[in-house]
DNA sequence: TATTTACAGGACCGCTGCGGTCCGATATTG
DNA sequence: CAATATCGGACCGCAGCGGTCCTGTAAATA
């Protein structure tokens, strides 16, 4: 099914709202929690593995929360799905070489290389600023950058 | 992690080696088997589930077997993974829709549609014959329509 | 300094889904 | 009839995931 976890739809869920934060206070994880109707001790685990990844900015103590570690167009899908999830590939061969016996000769191998950084490569033009469009408009800027030449990122 | 099942690799693999079978002999689950250097009993199952969906013609009895059901440029990426662990998307509310609470709410739901479809768009033009490259060549023609423009994708 | 708030790290647990095996039925060949 | 192969489905062990909870620590406030 190629899904996302769930955990992962969380936390992206999550960062597009920290990113639509107007003021940059902290938001702390009770109060993400309940505006997204989550339970807390799950929105608090994964607040925790973003922040600790480095895509989330935390403060501790009373008036404490998290921030975007950086602006959110400096932040890209692949990143938040790799923090949650670990590295994105479609083969087990490009994460982890020599865990299959077929490695060497799989005559498969090498075309899923580069159609895994071909997704890949999609992915990572679209940013964190892309999935936070303002509830009104939608329509005139759709995820800025998704034209992409597969092609490059075929020859990488 | 994004990965694509177990069984869904085993299962492109051998449509490759069909799809390199020179004659149009039904090649039999054991044969394949001993070739890819897999358990008989999987390969059958997998076999089997590609056939049940089409992708793959059966024919039983002694001198049975399997061949490709239609012509290799003609079997795509997305349609050998959807035959074996079911609809390509990232988000689940994309394949089943009110499961998630979420859904009027959810903000980010429009922008994975679009992404789901890039993804899927930018597959869909990868065919069984150009996984299938002669073990000598490979630099000629790589993944003839790998140029794919998401954009388009995204207006579907 | 004491108290409260909130993150950090990690242990823990139930359950679904996946990989894998096996069996009885059916169809084809000779 | 006998041998060969697919077909359909039951079955099982187990890793991984979603989810909870507990203890420790840092910051703010009074």
């Amino acid at each position: 099914m190629i899904r996302l976890s769930r955990i992962t739809d969380y936390g992206i869920v999550l960062m597009v709202r920290l990113a639509q934060n107007p003021d940059d206070e902290a938001r702390n994880a009770r109060n993400l929690a309940s505006e997204a109707d989550l339970p807390v001790p799950v929105v608090s685990k994964v607040l925790k593995t973003l922040a600790r990844e480095g895509l989330l900015s935390s403060q501790r103590g009373s008036k404490g929360g998290y921030t975007l570690a950086r602006n959110a167009e400096d932040i890209s899908v692949p990143e938040m799905i790799t923090a949650l999830e670990g590295p994105i590939s479609l083969t087990e061969c490009s994460v982890h070489p020599g865990a299959c016996s077929q490695e060497l000769s799989c005559d498969v191998r090498e075309p899923w290389q580069r159609i895994n950084s071909a997704v890949h490569g999609a992915l990572s033009k679209i940013t964190l600023a892309d999935l936070t469009t303002p509830e009104l408009a939608g329509s005139i800027v759709p995820l800025s950058a998704l034209r992409v030449d597969l092609e490059s990122a075929g020859l990488e």
